[in-house]
DNA sequence: CAAACTGGTTTGCGCTACAAACCAGATTAC
DNA sequence: GTAATCTGGTTTGTAGCGCAAACCAGTTTG
């Protein structure tokens, strides 16, 4: 089976919305903690603690788990990686997007 | 579990890169048949055979087989459905991709 | 001390994308 | 004329994934 094309396929990881939900926050606001995550992204606890584990995986963002007094405290941060995989997908789905214009 | 946002989440049967890849094709093409859809595409017959079901399915593309002579000959069209259907999911994921500016 | 809340991780399941196997009919080779 | 090959697909089998629910450790509240 050929590949005649310069293939359309994006980067999956990133494709799937509810991580792609949490890389634009990441993208945008620097450094966040679980619960406001959640709440922006709508996703549940497990879903969000799985993707945020298969993002830091790929190395595209940086997870810290830190006491704030006795309360453990998770955050996420883009990592440089990640904001050029983000940037890398975004410039490949507009090329798709715009040829259906 | 809150929905605070206005849900990020796109037309899964769009949004998946294979039929995206058909419905764009689609889009540009008017009317084509399998093989060159296959080609086009990239995709395998199976999956080529399983993605178009679904999106006829859905009422995005109409499926016309007919026989050219003695060779059948099965033709691809988006329907009024699809195009509006690919049009919402274009400005919706322009609109996340915009925000990663 | 028990109940409830915070802040997550692990488990279980249903769906789906993928490739491979299959299949029917037409054509070509022998 | 019959066996191999090609065209044009569909069906089947399976691995992986996204999802929600169950679970869990520690903290605070009643």
């Amino acid at each position: 089976m050929a590949d005649e094309l310069p293939s359309i396929d994006p980067d999956r990881l990133i494709h799937e919305p509810g991580r792609l939900a949490i890389l634009a926050i990441l993208n945008a606001l620097e450094e966040v903690d679980f619960l406001f995550l959640m709440e922006q992204t709508g996703l549940t606890k497990g879903n969000l603690s799985s993707h945020t584990a298969k993002l830091e995986t790929a190395g595209y963002i940086e997870i810290e788990k830190a006491f704030v007094g006795k309360v453990p405290r998770t955050v996420y941060r883009l990592t440089e990686a990640g904001s050029e995989a983000l940037d890398g997908y975004r410039r490949h789905m507009e090329g798709i997007l715009n040829s259906l214009g």
